[in-house]
DNA sequence: TACCCGTTCCTAACGTCGTTATAATTCCTA
DNA sequence: TAGGAATTATAACGACGTTAGGAACGGGTA
C-alpha cells in the first residue's frame, strides 16, 4: 500500500527542494538571479519540472515571502520575552530594521508590489499580530487608551517599515535605520502618552 | 549657420517626447507595461533609436524618477504655503500619500530598489529639503530643540513613506492612509514638544 | 512474463524582453 | 554633385517565463 504515499512524499520533499533553492539563490545574490532555470539547475532538475510543483513564479515567490514572514514572526517573539513593555516596543522595532538589513532582498520581495496585496496581506498577519498584542500590553501598562487602536497598529507598522526602507534603500546605514526606529518609537508611543486625557493617576491596586 | 543648432534642437526634441511617452505608458498602464518597444512604437521610432538618446532603459526609467520627485516638489510647496506651522506639517503628510494615490506607478518607481541608490538620493534632495525647511520654521515656532535634527527628519521621511507605502501596496485605502499619515506626524510632533526638557516657558517678547 | 497506463521528465519551441550589429537611407557640406 | 556623417530600420542575440510533445520509467494486471 505504501507505493503511492511515497510517491507523494518525494513530490512534498522535491517541492521544498526547490524553495530551499530559490531561497538560497534569492538571499546569496538578490532577486535578478532568481530564475526558473536557475532554480531548477540547482535542484538539478530541468526547469518545466518547477511547474509540477507550482502553478508560475509569482506562487514559488509567494511561498518564499511567506517563508520570510515566517522568519520574521520567530525574531519578533524572540524580541516579546522582554518584560518591560516599553523596551518591548523598541526592541521589535530594532529588530525589525535588523531583519531587513540581514535579510535585504528577502525583505525586498515581502514588500513587493508584484505580489498579490491579498495575498501578502494574509501572509504579514501573524507579524503584525504581535505587534497588536504588544501594544495592547503597553497601553495597558502605562493606561493609556488610544482612539483607535486599529489605527495605532497600522502606524507603528508603517513606521517600521517605511524607516527599515531607508536601509535597504540605500538611504542611511542599517545602524543608523536601528537607531532611528527606537527613537521613532519613543517619541510616538510618548506622543499617545501625552495626548491621553490626563487622568493621570496611577493604576489603583 | 543655423543647420547644426536645428538638429541639436531636433535631438532634444524627440529626447523629450519619449520621456513623455514613457511617462504616459507608466501611468496609464504601469509598469509592466513599460517596455523599450512600446515606448518606441508611441513616439513612432523603432526601438533602437531609443539608445541614442539613453544608455539603457535604467536611464530613462531614472529620468521618470527624477520627474516624479519634480512633481512632488511643487506639490510640497504648495503645500508649505500653510502659513499654521503645525497644519503645515500635517498638510505634507497628507499630500505625500496623496500624491503616492494618484500617481501609483511614479510613486513606484520613485522607490524602486532597482534605480541607484545615489541617483534616487540626488533626486530626493529638494523634497527633503523642503520638509527640513518645514520642520526647522515649526521646531522654532514651538521652541522646540530637536536633539538631533537630520535623525528627525529622517524619522519624518521614512513614517511619511511607509504609511503611503501602506496604501500603494493595498494595506489600507488611500484615505484611510492619509488620516494615518497626519495622525502619525501629529503624534510625533507631540512627542517631540514634551520630550523637550520642560523649559516650558512660552517664548518671551 | 508481458503488457499497459499513468506519472515523471527532458528537449524544443514560442513569444517577449533589453540590447547590439549591420546595413540602408537621408541630409548637410564641400 | 560627390562624399561623409548622422539617422533610421531590420535582423539578430541571449535570457526570460511558460507550454507542447514525446521519451522513459514503474507498478498493477493478464
Amino acid at each position: 500500500m505504501p507505493t503511492s504515499t511515497r510517491r507523494a512524499r518525494e513530490r512534498a520533499n522535491t517541492r521544498e527542494r526547490i524553495i530551499e533553492a530559490a531561497l538560497h539563490v534569492l538571499e546569496t545574490e538578490g532577486i535578478a538571479a532568481l530564475t526558473i532555470r536557475r532554480i531548477a539547475t540547482d535542484v538539478e532538475y530541468s526547469a518545466p519540472v518547477v511547474y509540477q510543483h507550482f502553478a508560475n513564479k509569482d506562487a514559488l515567490v509567494l511561498e518564499l515571502v511567506a517563508h520570510g514572514h515566517r522568519l520574521m514572526l520567530s525574531e519578533f517573539r524572540q524580541a516579546a520575552q522582554e518584560p518591560d513593555t516599553d523596551r518591548r516596543m523598541t526592541r521589535i522595532a530594532s529588530q525589525y530594521v535588523r531583519f531587513a538589513g540581514e535579510h535585504p532582498h528577502l525583505f525586498q520581495i515581502m514588500n513587493d508590489p508584484m505580489v498579490d496585496a491579498d495575498e501578502r496581506r494574509r501572509v504579514a498577519e501573524p507579524v503584525i499580530d504581535v505587534l497588536k498584542e504588544m501594544l495592547t500590553s503597553w497601553s495597558a501598562a502605562h493606561d493609556v487608551v488610544l482612539a483607535d487602536f486599529d489605527q495605532a497598529c497600522e502606524i507603528l507598522w508603517g513606521t517600521l517599515y517605511g524607516i527599515a526602507s531607508l536601509s535597504y534603500l540605500g538611504s542611511v546605514g542599517n545602524d543608523r535605520a536601528r537607531c532611528l526606529a527606537e527613537q521613532a518609537l519613543r517619541t510616538i508611543l510618548l506622543g499617545w502618552r501625552t495626548e491621553t486625557p490626563a487622568n493621570g493617576r496611577p493604576a489603583s491596586s
